[in-house]
DNA sequence: GTCTATAAGTCGATAGAC
DNA sequence: GTCTATCGACTTATAGAC
C-alpha cells in the first residue's frame, strides 16, 4: 500500500494520532481536551499535529468517520437491526466516543459552515435511508405491521440511539439498547387488524 | 416588587439580557455567539455583562431555565402527554432554543463539572419520574397496556424528543412532534392479550 | 514533506476604579 | 452596576530548519 516513502509515513503517524487521540478523549473527556494535549499524547507540537488535520473539528470528524468504518467492519455480516442494537451496546464501551459523538453532532448540526455539517446530514440521510428499506421488507414478510410509517419508525429509532446517549452519560447504569429494545417491540406487537397472538 | 432602588434596576437588566441574547442566538446560531457579542447587543461590555451571570454558562443555562418556567407555565392546565407534545412543537418554532438546549445538553451531561451538569442530571430525573408516573395511571385505566415498562417509555419519550432536534436543525421540514406521537401510537396499540378493537 | 518556533487574534474571566 | 485594563488559554497562520 505504500506510495512514495515520506507519504506511508504521514499516513501511519494520521492513524497514531487517530488512536491516540481517542484513548485521551476516553480518558479525560471532551471539555478538557486541546490540541495541544492531544499533541503531547503523540509526542508532537501542537502545530505538528494541526498538520495532519488543518484543524481541531477535522481531527475529531476524522475520529468519527474512523469509528463508523470500523463499526462497519464488525458489523459487516448482521442483519441492520441488530447491527445498529451493536453499535449502541458498543457505544456503552467507549464513553469518551459517545461524548465526542454528542458534542460533535450538536455542534455540527446546528451550524451549516460547521465543517462536520455535512458529513452527519449525509450520514442522517443514509442511515434512515438503509433502516427505511429494510422496515419495509419487514413489512413485506409480515414481520412489521403494514399501517406502521417505516419512514418514521426508522427516524425515532436514530433518536432513541442520540437520546439515550444523554441519559447515559448522566446515568451510566442506563441501558441504552433494551431501551431502543422495547421500540422494536412495541413497533413489531402493534397489530391493530391482524389476528395476532 | 420592586425593593431598593439599584437591585430592581439589576432584575430588570438581566431579564433583559436574557429576552436579547435568546434573539441573537435565534439570529447566529450558537456557534458564533460570543459573549462579547451579547454585550454589544444589550448595550453593555463584556465585563459588564459577566457581571449579572458569572460566566457564558451560567448565562445560558439561565436561558434554558427561563424557557422550562415559560413552558410549564404556558402548559399548566393539559395533560403531560398533551404538555410534552405542545413544548415540541413550540420548540420547532424557536430554532435558537432547540440550538442552545442541544449544545448545553451535550457539554453538560459528558462532564459533571460543568455549571449544568446538575440542572440537566435533576431535569431528566424529574421528567422522567413524572412522565413515569402518568403513564403508570393510564395503565391502570387501560389506555396503557399492562405489560409495558412504563420506566423505559418514558426514558424513550425524551430520548426521541432530544434526538428529533438534530434531526429537525439537519432538516426543519422535520415533524419532531409527529414522531413523537408514532411512539405514543405504538405504545397504546401494543396489546398482546386484551382485546382491543 | 514534515517539523519547530512563533506571532497575531479571539475568547472567557477577573481585578479594581468610578 | 458598569467600566477599563489585563490575563491566560485557545486557534490559526506562517517563516524557516531539516
Amino acid at each position: 500500500m505504500a506510495r512514495r516513502g515520506s507519504y506511508a509515513k504521514g499516513v501511519a503517524k494520521r492513524e497514531e494520532i487517530l488512536r491516540v487521540a481517542l484513548e485521551v478523549v476516553d480518558r479525560n473527556g471532551m471539555r478538557g481536551t486541546s490540541v495541544r494535549e492531544l499533541a503531547d499524547a503523540v509526542d508532537l507540537t501542537q502545530a505538528g499535529l494541526l498538520h495532519h488535520f488543518g484543524s481541531k473539528e477535522e481531527l475529531f470528524l476524522a475520529i468519527l468517520t474512523a469509528r463508523d468504518e470500523d463499526s462497519g467492519d464488525d458489523t459487516a455480516g448482521l442483519d441492520i437491526i441488530d447491527q445498529f442494537l451493536a453499535v449502541i451496546e458498543r457505544n456503552a464501551q467507549t464513553p469518551g466516543m459517545v461524548q465526542l459523538f454528542t458534542s460533535m453532532a450538536a455542534a455540527a448540526t446546528s451550524d451549516p459552515s460547521h465543517p462536520a455539517h455535512a458529513w452527519f446530514a449525509e450520514r442522517y440521510v443514509r442511515f434512515r435511508a438503509n433502516l427505511t428499506e429494510s422496515l419495509r421488507l419487514r413489512q413485506l414478510t409480515g414481520e412489521v405491521p403494514e399501517d406502521v410509517d417505516v419512514a418514521k419508525l426508522a427516524a425515532v429509532m436514530m433518536a432513541v440511539s442520540d437520546g439515550m446517549q444523554l441519559q447515559w452519560m448522566l446515568d451510566p447504569a442506563t441501558d441504552m439498547a433494551a431501551h431502543l429494545r422495547l421500540v422494536w417491540d412495541l413497533a413489531l406487537r402493534s397489530a391493530p387488524k391482524a389476528d395476532v397472538g
